[in-house]
RNA sequence: GCACCCGUAGCUCAAUGGAUAGAGCAGCUGACUUCUAAUCAGCAGGCUGCAGGUUCGAGUCCUGCCGGGUGCGCCA
């Protein structure tokens, strides 16, 4: 449809260009809202009435006037509504155009995009506030890569942070743990969940506890055993733990940054030389800040400290000389080695400090898109404005907060997990996820009630299932929800979780999707050899009746925009509009499914047909679910 | 105080400035001897927080109010 769309607005520039004063980027195409507008609508009549200060009807009275019979894919125009201009496609011709198109895959774009979600600090297990990070950063390399870029997919490691310090001293200090005793516990990262909200509590009511925890993040800093190798030990076992979490719903990553190694490897001081000289980032004339390294935030006008009194640097600090890194504008590079392998043989490299054998090369992204929640919306804004004060415009332009808001907690959920609710809370419309509080719901334990779930309602619908079976089913629905769950809302929704909308498997749901396929699969199985090579030829529309036809039409027009329907998403960071479009497609298809069956048909014609349609739509919406990381399932 | 976001059906959410504001859930009526009922068809449910403005056209843009959320650390 996109190259369709683009041939037509040539054709209407070209008639209309010496007539009307008009850029050709003035002419869009949106889809009518209705069946009877149409199959391509333009409200160019509009701006230009608005020009000549004439009447937009009588505009577009004119230009459907000048293009009718011009335009080669087009049987008919008309014009509605005061102004549109609707155009009517011809549908044979368009249909062969699209089954001939099918297999096509989009050029390569030449140009590759660093994508970095995840981010998670290694110090306890994952939340479902991540798994909304995560689902939407492994959508979004889905999607550039669906549209020809070359993707890499980065998940940065705070493994230096005072967080880890809490539970490197609570592990220590408070339960007098040796190494060799942390190394007994199982399941670590959740272990640490626990430990982490109580040492919290701890710090929060006693200074003296809080100084310590100071002391142990000083001696893991300066490398000072035992604290250093347990932090080192603790997280590697976490991060192990976030990779099996996320892999578990088909996510996976490309590099794993270290902060310890952009400070080991001094980033920050080549990051520091040249915005120094370029008199970006001052020291502080404000004597709060005495001997302070800070850079003027222009838009809020706020000064933020990068280098502390104490020579240490900031967070956003180092985060300047990583994304610096990430467009290959640092004179620095890390050493890199394999961290893990996945079982389709795909190898997650580790960033390291000592020198390595040659690795791929990493970084050097003509795109970064950080997909952190939007309550770090400023300092990402600083990031782009010092990219751009240090004269790389470019990639200040390049350089994408993809910012999405919080996942919080019903006050019912939170009661249904018989956590506290502090007071003034609950009559809050939700309550924030936080983890030092230990208070979220933890992505494992959703994953699995959702697998759970998943394999009750197979075994009600298939009783003889071996379980065997019935397991990758179940995890393969499960995976399915919860990426759809996490997509479907607008970026700028806050999500308050809910047990019960998160599991629910009906309507606007991803297993719905599925189970589509899974419909359209069983007919194509059935279907025999000879229907299968006669519908590889689309006949004509003319052979079904109206109803039917109208129906069709509106699929094939509908599946035709699958690639405009991803760019949208990109461009307009609103990946919940793929969610929508693959419901609607499935709506749809299922209404069909009800009216017109496929194999029971008699007349020849018409079951080619129907069954060209099928396989149009089986590759259109596998890709569609492809690039939402949801898979489909032999049977359901 | 300053900055950003949100307010749409009972609930949870959609809706490029565009044509009659749509879905799901919950409720009610129907449809499995049929290509899988995790489905489908139908009913009911709305002054899009309030008041102005811009526009051929506003849920969407602007201004002001009201209500809610988040950010503004020598934390990360």
């Amino acid at each position: 449809m996109r190259s369709l769309q683009k041939k037509i607005k040539n054709e209407i520039y070209a008639l209309l260009k010496d007539k009307y004063d008009f850029k050709q980027t003035e002419l869009s195409f949106s889809q009518p809202a209705e069946r009877k507008f149409g199959d391509l609508s333009t409200t160019l009549a509009f701006a230009l009435a608005k020009k000549t200060k004439s009447k937009p009807f009588l505009v577009a009275e004119d230009m459907a006037a000048r293009l009718t019979g011009q335009l080669k894919a087009v049987e008919d125009i008309r014009v509605a509504g005061g102004g549109f201009l609707n155009l009517y496609l011809r549908r044979d011709n368009f249909l062969k155009y699209q089954w001939q198109n099918l297999e096509k895959p989009l050029p390569a774009k030449g140009e590759k995009v660093i994508v970095e979600h995840t981010s998670i600090n290694p110090n306890k297990s994952a939340h479902i506030g991540h798994l909304r990070n995560s689902c939407l950063g492994d959508i979004l390399a889905r999607s550039c890569r669906f549209l020809g870029y070359e993707v890499e997919v980065q998940n940065y490691i705070d493994d230096t942070g005072i967080q880890i310090a809490d539970v490197v001293w609570g592990l220590l200090h408070y339960q007098k743990k040796s190494l060799d005793e942390i190394k007994k516990i199982s399941n670590l990262a959740a272990y640490l969940w626990d430990l982490y909200a109580e040492v919290n509590q701890l710090f929060a009511a006693n200074d003296d506890l809080a100084r310590q925890r100071r002391d142990v993040h000083k001696k893991i800093e300066e490398k000072i055993d035992p604290e250093y190798e347990s932090c080192r030990y603790i997280a590697e076992e976490v991060l192990l733990d976030h990779i099996r979490t996320m892999e578990q719903i088909g996510i996976h990553y490309d590099l794993l940054a270290r902060e310890s190694d952009v400070i080991a490897l001094d980033f920050f001081k080549a990051a520091a030389a040249e915005m120094t000289a370029r008199n970006v980032m001052t020291r502080s004339a404000d004597p709060a800040k005495k001997d302070c390294l800070v850079i003027h935030y222009d838009r809020e006008n706020i000064e933020k400290i990068i280098v502390r009194s104490n020579d240490t640097i900031t967070y956003v600090g180092k985060d300047i000389a990583y994304n610096l890194w990430k467009f290959n504008l640092l004179p620095r590079d890390f050493c890199y080695r394999i961290f893990h392998t996945y079982a389709d043989g795909h190898a997650i490299y580790m960033t390291q400090s000592e020198p390595a054998p040659p690795a791929p090369p990493f970084g050097r992204g003509d795109k970064v898109y950080n997909v952190i929640d939007v309550r770090q919306s400023y300092l990402q804004n600083l990031i782009a404005q010092v990219l751009a004060q240090l004269g790389h415009s470019a990639p200040s332009a390049n350089f994408i907060h993809f910012s999405y808001e919080m996942v919080a907690l019903t006050p019912a959920c939170v009661r249904e997990m018989n956590l506290k609710l502090e007071a003034g809370e609950e009559n809050k419309p939700y309550i924030e996820v936080s983890g030092r509080k230990g208070r979220a719901v933890k992505a494992d334990e959703l994953i699995a009630k959702l697998v759970e779930k998943s394999l009750c309602e197979i075994q009600v619908r298939n009783p003889a299932l071996a379980a065997a079976e019935a397991l990758p089913l179940a995890r393969t629905i499960a995976v399915a929800a919860l990426r759809y769950f996490m997509v479907k809302f607008n970026l700028n929704t806050v999500i308050a979780f809910d047990f019960k909308e998160a599991l629910n498997f009906e309507g606007d749901s991803g297993p719905y999707l599925q189970y589509t396929m899974v419909r359209l699969n069983s007919i194509l199985k059935k279907s025999s050899g000879a229907d299968l090579r006669a519908a590889s030829v689309p006949g004509s529309l003319q052979c079904l009746e109206a109803r039917e036809k109208e129906l069709y039409w509106e699929m094939i027009l509908n599946l035709s925009l699958l690639e405009l329907a991803v760019e949208f998403a990109l461009q307009n960071h609103e990946l919940s509009s793929l969610a929508a479009y693959a419901y609607g497609l499935c709506q749809k298809f299922n209404h069909y499914y009800h009216l017109f069956p496929v194999l029971a048909e008699k007349d020849a014609d018409v079951r080619n047909l129907r069954l060209s349609l099928m396989l149009i739509f089986k590759n259109k919406v596998e890709k569609l679910l492809a690039v939402m990381g949801i898979a489909i399932p032999d049977r359901m």
